[in-house]
DNA sequence: CTGAAAGCGCTTACAG
DNA sequence: CTGAAAGCGCTTACAG
């Protein structure tokens, strides 16, 4: 027993341990760190007085001291000419995804400070030269640039469509096929006018469009150009051109949205003007995003598996920085069938 | 991530920079620091050098010297009981303030790891220990424990409602006149008998409820016990414990629902057994979240000025963490009105 | 106005 | 099995 118990030295760092132990910082820092060179015993009772005052490893000056800093950095790709927002739910979800699985690694969560107009801007930026690792979510329309980061560095996961030529792994899912499933649904369901809503000019929508296209083809319906209409992301701007749209247009009785955001604006757009969801037109999302189930009414959608895609999207980067082989992955997609295009559901 | 060396010499730390402009490691920090000791030639001289060269500081070597982390945490504090779910979208449009807020005065943002059920399991945690600071979104019912944390450490600030005898930092926006707004905007309408929808066991919910009150009182309307619903938060609960509520519950022509997400779940429930909104039955909700402008139909809420919130928080917590003093903020609400409580607009 | 030196809290090759 | 020493990239009191 020493003199006096009272907890009058507080343990803030490796020396304060190793002094209470009575043992160097380097054996301390090895017991902490389960090193087999150290005792069994010396272990247990380091890791002890550890607890016990409270002590733990200060991660910051461990991952300076070993050259990494434990961070991985979080890039949305906003589409520009469609103004899309970091506030697409979308973009949300996976964020919660890629947070969850970051932290049962140990990482935390750089998150993009501000749009992104151009990826060479982010070269030389703190934010990818204090990182370990970077995951794009879109590739927006700067698939070049993305092709030029990747060269130069090596730890970029980027999640998209896979597009001819790309130098980054990717992560994405089927966007064709998921276009195709949406299409096919509508199909099954009587309808033959079936326009679709959204840009496409990033590689994920035009897939999302080739599929449309495919499904019409394979059932014998023709494409119709005018039923397809470029809607910015950009809600605001969306809900304006919606029911501009819907004035002038040529009759359809399906719509094919290019996200669930955009389905809802569209429902919305269409109830105002008293049109009926589905008996008169039927409206197909994408993405299932949280709040599909609960719009009125509650929207069919193809759904992307986000939670896992933000799992595989952590695992790639870290396989990249653990310099493993790191393939492309591409998850499928899922119809999920609610009140907006079937009335029995 | 490390940049190829493609140039002969890159410049990868001070040393190098300083090298390069033939001055001491010492000189160049100051001169990057834009220390007026240092001779402006010098300064000019240097800071070119480092531009040309693609070099910054490296600001985690830089926050370990100084002995800060740069970092705040932020955490989501959940309604335990009710479930409450971290993509609430309101969570998330917060988040998204906070982090423009932080990056603009340089910080990083960890997000907290994992639903926090108890506070106290924080005190050791890294997420505490390393970081400068801390922003707590919502109390909870964990006010005791926020106290706590509190007296331990210095720089905390909590979103939410100032209960009394509170220890800590409180920004917040006046729920009990928002609730007020909320209910005096449906008897204006006309409405006598409306229902409030959330559960009220957390301070802000409580306060709401509390204007709700005033509201009808004021109004000479008296408040039925039975027209209040303690609705779980989680959306999956909620979608089954609406309908079932509707169908035995007494008459009302009217609801407030504590939270937007919520009222879009009663919109989606109203309409599916065929009743009209607003003909039959008004709804209001809390928050002004991005998406309340667009559900069918458009939701009357009351807006908390999240962007502006975010941003007081981030002030708040950096003044605690620069030691100086910093007060209290509430914010002020604001109703918006659109046609899920007023046909005409 | 500038520099040499110490040190933030760790880890690890090297030596014993 | 354990320790002394170097060093990650910076900043700053101290000295000149």
């Amino acid at each position: 027993m020493s003199v006096s118990e009272t907890k009058a030295g507080a343990v803030k760092n490796l020396q304060d341990l190793a002094d209470l132990a009575g043992v160097s910082r380097a054996t301390a820092s090895r017991a902490l760190n389960d090193n087999p060179r150290i005792s069994q015993a010396t272990r247990d009772k380091i890791q002890a007085l550890a607890r016990d005052h409270g002590y733990a490893i200060n991660r910051r000056a461990r991952d300076f001291r070993l050259q990494r800093t434990g961070v991985i950095a979080v890039v949305f790709m906003l589409d520009i000419e469609s103004k899309q927002h970091m506030s697409d739910l979308f973009f949300l979800d996976m964020l919660g995804g890629i947070a969850d699985s970051l932290a049962e690694r140990d990482y935390d969560l750089l998150l993009a400070r501000a749009p992104v107009l151009d990826v060479r801007d982010l070269n030389n930026s703190r934010m990818l030269n204090q990182s370990d690792g970077a995951i794009f979510i879109g590739q927006g329309e700067q698939h070049e640039q993305l092709n030029n980061l990747a060269r130069q560095r090596s730890s970029l996961v980027v999640w998209g469509e896979p597009v001819p030529g790309k130098q980054y792994v990717l992560v994405g899912s089927n966007n064709e096929v998921g276009g195709y499933q949406a299409a096919t649904h509508l199909v099954a369901k009587g309808r033959r006018k079936i326009a679709f809503f959204g840009s496409t000019g990033n590689p994920e929508n035009a897939a999302r469009f080739a599929g449309y296209q495919r499904a019409l083809a394979e059932h014998g319906l023709e494409f119709d150009p005018a039923l397809k209409f470029d809607i910015p992301f950009d809600m605001e701007a969306a809900q304006s051109a919606i029911p501009e749209l819907l004035q002038s247009s040529p009759d359809f009785d399906a719509v094919m949205c290019v996200t669930d955001v955009m389905a809802m604006a569209t429902l919305s757009a269409l109830q105002h003007r008293g049109t009926r969801v589905p008996e008169d037109i039927a409206v197909v999302g994408y993405d299932d995003i949280s709040l599909a189930a609960y719009s009125s009414p509650p929207l069919t959608t193809v759904r992307q598996h986000i939670r896992e895609a933000g799992a595989v999207l952590v695992d790639s980067v870290l396989g990249l920085i653990n310099g493993n082989p790191v393939k492309d992955t591409l998850l499928d997609t899922e119809l999920i069938v609610r009140r907006s295009s079937d009335t029995k559901s």
